[in-house]
DNA sequence: AAGATAAACGGGCCGCGTCCCGTTTAGGGT
DNA sequence: ACCCTAAACGGGACGCGGCCCGTTTATCTT
């Protein structure tokens, strides 16, 4: 396993040495200024490692690849958007009702997934690593657990997938190039909740 | 845009050359050698082309890239799939009400990917592609009139966005892993119907 | 039949991601 | 304070995909 890449709301697993988490944290900067400055598509391997200062090698072993970085550069807003479902004020965060946590859900992922668009596009994970990545498990526990409430009879697990599918990033993407709007987009997360829950 | 590629259900375009035509026969031929011998893993653009007896920058200039050469090698068996639920017998094909033909499309997608589950996914396209693939398009229309004819009010694209992705094959594989049965997700499509559907 | 033209061909080139291994260094134990 | 070991480091090597361009060849025209 990868170290430096801690689980969200997971403590420290792997004690790093002092030097690779410097590196760690200069590598991060100098990939957050590189996409800021030529977008996602100029972080590479060897330009984020020359930017740094540090060896292609050790980009390699801290992050496993490219797609490892660029999931840790995403770390950081990640965790706002999870304060925010998991601890955040209602109808978000607990105090209301599963139904209406679920309603809120849909648009709030949508929102920050298109705040983040060009890298979540860009760290968008090889297939069959899609359903391996902590912060999806993580979301996916979440909507999971909401349905379950919501619908006992269901699939929760199944009907999560589908939940979140249906405002997946790159379909989102999809959508809003030719003219679409986010406000389409939440309506028929609203439709679909909806029509589940009669 | 790449030739040799025709739409399915689509007839020639721009009317290959007679050696252009020969040799996309032959790298087909060979691709599927490579695959069912070695692994889909083992299909790379110099191996097809060595097994072929040509060039790489012909299987490049036919096939646009590896992702297109693997598409092109589904499209076979895609057709057939193709022809099932446009023009073959009930409840899939014509014949049968929108709401059977929504009902009996899910699990039969759900097997036809199942059983060439190791192209499909190889031949996962790139995030930026993954909706211009022509057979996901056609897919996409069919149960977008579908769904159209079922449920008047509702947004039928994005609906439509959204069964599909329940039974997408690199989900189906994720669950397939552990030990969940394609009973399961047929099951799963049903009860997505019956709620939809009151 | 012979020339013209557009298309296809081949394979070398470059860039990127990944792996590897000999070297260096941090940090704890004595 | 010194050593010992495990970890991190650097950067070169390798393989694959994508691209390009000088050469060959099929097909159409007259």
């Amino acid at each position: 396993m990868i170290d430096g890449t801690p689980l969200p709301l997971v403590g420290p697993q792997s004690a790093l040495r002092a030097d690779a988490v410097r590196n760690r944290a200069l590598l991060l900067e100098a990939a957050a200024e590189l996409a800021s400055e030529r977008g996602a598509a100029a972080i590479t391997m060897e330009t984020v490692a020359a930017a740094a200062g540090v060896g292609k090698g050790t980009v390699s072993r801290r992050f496993g690849d490219r797609n490892g970085l660029l999931q840790a550069l995403l770390d950081r807003s990640e965790v706002l958007f999870q304060e925010a479902f998991l601890s955040g004020p209602p109808p978000l965060g607990p105090g209301a009702d599963a139904a209406a946590r679920l309603r809120a859900f849909g648009p709030a992922l949508l929102r920050h997934e298109h705040a983040h668009r060009d890298l979540y596009l860009a760290a968008e994970p090889t297939p069959e690593r899609r359903f391996s990545v902590p912060a999806r498990q993580l979301r996916h526990r979440h909507v999971a657990l909401l349905v379950r409430a919501v619908l006992p009879g269901a699939d929760a697990e199944l009907l999560a997938h589908t939940l979140l599918a249906s405002v997946d990033v790159v379909l989102v993407d999809h959508f809003l190039r030719p003219g679409a709007s986010l406000e389409r987009l939440e309506k028929g997360w609203h439709d679909l909740l909806d029509r589940l829950l009669h």
